[in-house]
RNA sequence: GCUCGAAUGGUGGAAUGGUAGACACGAAGGACUUAAAAUCCUUUGGGCAGUAAUGUCCGUGCGAGUUCGAGUCUCGCUUCGAGCACCA
């Protein structure tokens, strides 16, 4: 019989589909598991060998423990919103639902042909209405809460309210934007629109007037994410910073949160470390200054408290709204001046160039700790969005403001013992500090730092602010809100409309508000979101439904948001929804949530690491705090695959030639390289007719050969249509079979490194399954599994298989669980075993693996059950013991020899054997025997004199 | 600049502190075949000695250290990759 791949995956791939086999629902009776991919978005170009990569892995793991007793749930689903279907649809008319809803398609095909465990019934796409009807839906939630920082969660708004009718700000612990003061009075005074106002400054979805990374080329915002290097992620445009009315998320908020639940979640430290990184927490202190002959006082963080006596000039960001008050009247002029020039920079300006640049204020700040006046000056090294935006510069131990000082000739006043500062800053916390406060100054209650250690005195500071109220101890993050607006058409439309210029949830039971048909997907002609050439884009509040724009009238017909929601929207909660996708009445009902609870096993890339990580992260911190979803973190383990890269291949064209010269020659010409399609190189060499009929314009080419062949020169790129090194899942498919993919994908390398594909070694994977399925037929290829029983070889191989592959799966070391596949069915041919018990269990072991071969396998050997309720064997160490073991014995370390022991001989007597063996004798004349080390079942070590 | 990770044959990669290079690819040689493909077998880190079996030395980026014994642990470098980056 032969391994026909084709039909044994036709077959079974027909079977899983109609029986539903992997369709799950909750079940009581047994332990639930949750894998998870990160969904793909899908593009044009259809899936390559790199997409299916983390889906297998996950799949093995599905499989495994579904055999293991586990009601497993591995969902698929499409993010299926984004710029790539918006842009196509710009240039070709063609709506982005066409193109999703064709794509989509492409894509299921093709994940069709591998052969994964997905639950199809539970498919979802971040496009569809009644998916996106939960996005607006805790968007509105967020809308209505703020974050209370005393419960440490997110609370509904009214609360807040009845704080303001109560107490007015007083006792208030909120997360908000910045900070109010006003009484219980002030707030029953404000009209409704001054109330909405406020409590816009605490709401978690809030309107945020923000400095905002606008792209000019994409005419949209972007998230800090979203930008790398002052350019957009997606098409690499410029990138400016602006000030603009957005809708943002206060992710700002759960910042500790996000910090401290990164502890006791099971994720790469790699990824930890840049999440942390991310959040940036920096504990210091505030610290604040009054202004000479002025009533101004201002306050500014550090985390060197302690350097306080170094203090020699202030920084405010040109941003900063004390500019205009501490700029004096002589001053104003250079001032605006430099204002403009800082305007004009953009963010890639400054990273471009980090001219020092800056102005004097003209006034003069007083150290607290000292009464000496310092001058403050304007300058955008620092920033507006990050402390206070005003800084106390201490040029001797700070490199930034060591540059500045230096520019602008201001002192430099070393604090450190030993510290030189005539080249650079000293920027080390630690050594022993000094001149604090110098010798025959003054300070404040004769506080003095000198001779504490950098720590010590930083302690001492914070003390001494905090009990003289002269600031307060702070702990500050990096980590900004999210914005959450895009001025773009194919995204999830916000669920309000504005009155009074002040937006309004349309109310709940009227989600999803849906997508609007627009005549064109660009931005208006004065400059509105494409959303702004919708004609029927108005709420009507006597019918609570979609209207007409001409019926606008701000009484009872009010205009609706023009933005939509970004990428991550939908990304962010997705998790939740494949608990319970069609439930109309929740995001997840509490049975399913409870039942399901977080995803156990999380498997996609690292470069969503500080994005979607993040923000579903932040989403079901927020949902939790509602009660809708039971875990505070959504992933408990995230593993994370490396990339696929792509091998290009090269020829070589003599320059203005049609000849082109083989790699091992083309030194000796001058040659230009030049990508050619992978699909017509083999091992490197290139098909010659292959090439000629590739392009028109290689029809006539010439070629020098090196040994009768054309070999390519290779690199390692980004898998891509222009380097013409995309491989095709569904051409290895074709060629070899889906289980071949699967083995030969996880053969590769560990899991999450990164390496190129090469499809030349695919054959031995091919090679191991087809030994495998000979291994249940005779040579006339017929059945040949009997019912003998296993020898005690037999049980040695298949127990130590199942030893290791269990453990591999378990760790995610499939490539290490392959080879010992390989050698197990090579040591079960030579034993020419056909006994079913073992067959069973090898087929068993093999299932999440090769699915298909092993279904088609398991149904010959009699079974009606699908081969993943095929209980997975447990191993049993009885058969792993050996008679004999055999030991090196080796003299200081270098093994001299061998020796066969009893495998249950004692150290002593391995020992006193080992010193007697004939072998032993010319290492140990004249010499003095030191100890002897015996590693059971390793080694003899003899350390002699 | 700061943080994290990595470095092993021609290649991908194995090695609970205990015989480094499993397994696979590639390469070389052989069997079968009219031939090719497919399949099977053998060899395959390097040097030296030997007709040979074999012996022997070197070898996991570099340099130290701990240890009877280090690819593995510690310290210091080098190179590469990733993340953050005027974050006070």
């Amino acid at each position: 019989m032969e391994y026909n791949f084709r039909e044994i995956e036709k077959k079974w791939q027909a079977k899983w589909a109609a029986e539903k086999t992997y369709h799950v629902e909750p079940d009581a009776s047994k332990k639930k598991y949750y894998v998870l991919n990160m969904f793909p978005y899908p593009s044009g170009a259809g899936l390559h060998v790199g997409h299916p990569l983390g889906y297998i892995a996950s799949d093995i793991y599905a499989r495994f423990m579904r055999q293991r007793g586990y009601n497993v749930l591995n969902p698929m689903g499409y993010d299926a919103y984004g710029l790539p279907a918006e842009q196509y649809a710009i240039q070709t008319g063609q709506h982005p639902a066409i193109t999703t809803t064709h794509n989509i398609a492409r894509y299921r095909e093709q994940l069709d042909k591998i052969g994964f465990s997905f639950d199809w019934d539970r498919e979802v796409r971040t496009c569809d209405p009644a998916y996106y009807k939960w996005t607006q839906w805790a968007f509105q939630q967020m809308f209505g809460s703020y974050y209370d920082l005393a419960a440490a969660k997110a609370l509904p708004i009214d609360k807040l309210v009845a704080h303001f009718e109560a107490r007015g700000t007083e006792g208030l612990q909120a997360a908000q934007s910045e900070e109010l003061t006003f009484s219980a009075d002030e707030w029953k005074a404000m009209d409704s629109v001054e109330q909405q106002k406020v409590l816009m400054n605490y709401r978690i979805a809030y309107l945020g007037e923000t400095m905002v990374n606008w792209c000019p080329a994409l005419g949209t915002v972007l998230a800090n994410d979203e930008v790398v290097d002052g350019v957009s992620e997606r098409g690499g445009h410029p990138v400016v910073q602006k000030k603009m009315k957005q809708w943002c998320l206060r992710v700002s908020a759960y910042a500790q949160r996000l910090l401290d639940g990164l502890d006791s979640i099971d994720w790469s430290d790699s990824i930890k470390e840049t999440q942390r990184n991310w959040i940036g927490r920096s504990e210091g202190t505030e610290m604040v200054f009054s202004v000479k002959d002025s009533d101004v006082k201002f306050t500014i963080f550090t985390t060197r408290a302690d350097t306080i006596f170094g203090v020699t000039f202030m920084v405010l960001a040109p941003e900063s709204e004390l500019v205009s008050v501490l700029t004096t009247a002589d001053r104003r002029a250079e001032v605006e001046a430099y204002l403009e020039a800082t305007k004009k920079r953009t963010e890639r300006d400054r990273i471009a160039d980090r001219r020092v640049s800056g102005v004097f204020s003209g006034s003069y700040a007083v150290n607290p700790f000292t009464g000496d006046a310092i001058p403050v000056w304007i300058s955008d090294y620092v920033l507006a969005g990050y402390g206070t935006g005003a800084i106390m510069a201490v040029p001797a131990h700070d490199s930034r403001d060591y540059a500045f000082a230096r520019h602008f000739n201001l002192p430099i006043l070393p604090l450190i013992e030993g510290a030189d500062v005539s080249e650079e800053s000293f920027d080390a916390k630690e050594g022993i500090v000094q001149n604090s406060p110098a010798a025959g100054k003054q300070s404040l209650h004769g506080f003095s730092l000198n001779g504490l250690t950098v720590k010590e005195a930083i302690a001492a500071t914070k003390k001494f602010v905090t009990e003289n109220g002269l600031g307060r101890v702070k702990v500050n993050y990096r980590l900004r809100d999210a914005i959450f607006s895009r001025q773009r058409y194919w995204g999830e439309p916000f669920p309000v409309y504005y009155k009074d210029g002040m937006p309004q949830l349309i109310p709940q039971d009227c989600l999803p508000l849906e997508l609007p048909e627009v005549g064109r997907f660009l931005p208006t002609e004065t400059g509105e979101p494409p959303l702004g050439n919708a004609t029927r884009w108005a709420w009507d509040t006597k019918t609570n439904s979609v209207t007409d724009n001409t019926r606008i009238d701000h009484v009872s017909v009010f205009p609706l948001e023009l933005s939509t929601m970004p990428g991550f929207a939908g990304s962010s909660a997705y998790y939740l929804r494949y608990m319970d996708p069609t439930n109309d009445n929740a995001l997840v009902a509490p049975e399913a949530d409870n039942y399901w609870k977080q995803v156990d096993l999380y498997i996609g890339g690292s470069e969503h690491a500080t994005g979607h990580l993040i923000y579903s992260r932040f989403w079901n911190k927020f949902l939790h705090d509602l009660g809708v979803s039971c875990c505070e973190e959504p992933f408990a383990k995230l593993v994370n695959q490396g990339m696929i890269q792509g091998r290009s291949n090269f020829v070589y064209r003599i320059k203005d030639t049609n000849t082109f010269v083989s790699l091992g020659l083309k030194d000796r010409y001058d040659v230009t390289p030049i990508h050619v399609d992978v699909n017509i190189v083999q091992n490197d060499q290139l098909d010659l007719e292959a090439f000629k009929a590739w392009r028109p314009e290689y029809e006539n080419a010439d070629f020098v050969l090196e040994d009768g062949k054309y070999i390519c020169g290779s690199a390692v790129e980004k898998m891509s249509k222009s380097m013409y090194n995309v491989v095709n899942p569904d051409r290895i498919v074709e060629n070899y079979g889906a289980d071949t993919l699967r083995l030969y994908e996880m053969f590769l390398g560990p899991i999450s490194q990164s390496k190129p594909w090469d499809s030349n070694g695919i054959d031995g994977s091919f090679r191991f399954l087809r030994k495998t399925w000979n291994l249940f037929f005779a040579n006339g290829g017929e059945w040949a599994v009997t019912d003998e029983a296993p020898t005690k070889d037999n049980l040695k191989t298949l127990h130590k298989l199942i030893r290791k592959v269990t453990d591999d799966i378990t760790t995610f070391s499939y490539n290490t669980a392959i080879p010992a596949f390989m050698i197990a069915v090579g040591e079960l041919a030579q034993q020419k075993c056909k006994a079913r018990s073992v067959m069973e269990q090898l087929v068993s072991l093999l299932a999440p693996f090769a699915p298909h071969v092993a279904e088609e396998l398991w149904s010959r050997l009699d079974h009606d059950t699908t081969v993943c309720d095929a209980p997975w064997p447990a191993c049993d160490e009885q058969y792993l013991k050996e008679d004999t073991v055999t030991l090196s014995v080796s003299f200081n370390g270098k093994t001299r020899f061998t020796l066969d022991f009893p495998a249950d001989a004692s150290k002593d007597d391995i020992q006193a054997a080992a010193l007697s063996a004939e072998q032993a004798q010319k290492y140990l004349e004249g010499k003095q025997v030191v100890k002897v080390i015996v590693v059971p079942g390793r080694i003899v070590n003899i350390v002699i004199k």
